[in-house]
DNA sequence: TGCAAGAACATGTATATACAAGTTATAATA
DNA sequence: TATTATAACTTGTATATACATGTTCTTGCA
């Protein structure tokens, strides 16, 4: 099928990243955009409420939809993207160091929910991010052997989520990411260039796929002075 | 108005942290909600989209709707939400300390937005919050003094949003947060037990109203052995 | 018995209608 | 002219229908 709402929301969405309608200005009304794309009012509302979601626009009753315009020329990094995507998405000269890729037994309280019967291997892979120069960013991410059966090398060194995707077309669905300040270990020191820096921020993901299982844990841990993350919240009232 | 949808999903959440249906469960169908809440699917499905948004379930199509079941004893920092609510939530002891409040014409680039005409001042108000016996956060609150003309020591010291809500009848609408990690300010040497720490976490946050104008910054900075900040994301597909 | 087709049921998409409720511009009135 | 009432337009909510598409169970056939 072809989903008219979405490809309405893509549309929009490129169209406000080219700045047809400067921030703090209203895009057209809803039986505007309808007659429009020749659809219907509630498809032109579903696409306009994954704008409203993703921080793009805010609906005010009875006057319209303004443009927020806050996420311009930020760090996406709320959300799940992928180092790749995230990398491109801000025209970042980037370089990735494949420190470590295994398929070991771990026993780990956080790698216990990726074993499955017959599937008690999991990979583990470790990538140094090298940002302008300076390797700031230490990536460990472990996959159930269960979704993700073979990994090598050259994925690990181009992109794994389009691998997983477009190769093993898994459909990923949400995740769950928790950030906390940790003292570096002693494979942060190796692998980064710390600069004597004694804290990293490190964020701690855990990804499911869309039938709600788990098949992924990643820790990113990041130089301080080089980490920023970015979120979009909205009120929920009662 | 009652707005069905919104009560449905409010029913649906107590239901789920009632533990009604256990994590890795389905809930009833969308055809049985509509029998059971006496509407139409429709209305149901915007409520279960809430839970959706909100991590509460995975809609799996042809399947039903799972409890994730991940949010449950956690801490939920994503999302508005005041720190009375927070600690209430999560039974803390919790004391604030009001250090400053006060009324003044500041020049610094985050506050320039909550400048209007006519309005040149801002509130500035500071406070420690101490748990279990330790000052371990500064909570820096700026607020426009267009949407917000008073302000007490005695708001400061039970709940600001409480007041902006219930009182001035404010609708909060979203809200730009900025995770980074810095060194400490004299300031924050000063007002919390830090013990050492050589960085603290820092969330900077602007607060719009529900008609997308600005009227709070706020920088939260936590000593960062006490940090965590836990976010739920979805994978917007193309 | 084993497999396959189909029925029954699940969620997803698209459309239509009706009315509620907030905002703004217009027109009528004092 | 100034104020007020109204009309016109905005988004929000609730409902109904139809069909698409994915999953699961049952039934019937080989």
């Amino acid at each position: 099928m072809q989903k008219k709402y979405l490809n309405i929301y893509h549309d929009l969405v490129k169209k406000i990243e080219m700045n047809v309608w400067p921030a703090a200005t209203k895009i057209p009304s809803e039986n505007e955009l309808s007659k429009i794309y020749a659809t219907s009012r509630e498809t032109i509302r579903k696409a306009l409420n994954l704008l409203s979601q993703s921080g793009y626009i805010q609906k005010i009753r009875g006057k319209g939809s303004v443009i927020i315009g806050v996420n311009k020329f930020d760090f996406p990094v709320s959300g799940i993207i992928s180092f790749k995507e995230l990398t491109a998405n801000l025209n970042l000269k980037a370089k990735t160091w494949v420190e470590e890729l295994s398929l070991k037994d771990i026993d780990d309280e956080e790698i216990a929910g990726l074993k499955e019967p017959g599937h008690d291997n999991v990979w583990k892979v470790v990538r140094a991010r090298e940002i302008s120069g300076e390797k700031i960013i230490l990536d460990k991410d472990y996959f159930s052997t269960k979704y993700v059966p073979s990994l090598s090398q050259k994925v690990c060194e181009d992109s794994i989520y389009d691998y997983l995707e477009n190769e093993l077309e898994l459909v990923i669905g949400f995740a769950r990411k928790e950030i906390v300040v940790e003292e570096p270990t002693e494979e942060d020191r190796q692998l980064l260039d710390l600069e004597g820096f004694s804290n990293v921020a490190v964020i701690k993901s855990q990804v499911y796929l869309a039938d709600a299982s788990l098949f992924q844990y990643t820790e990113s841990r990041h130089r301080p002075d080089k980490f920023r993350f970015v979120d979009f919240a909205r009120r929920i009232k009662n």
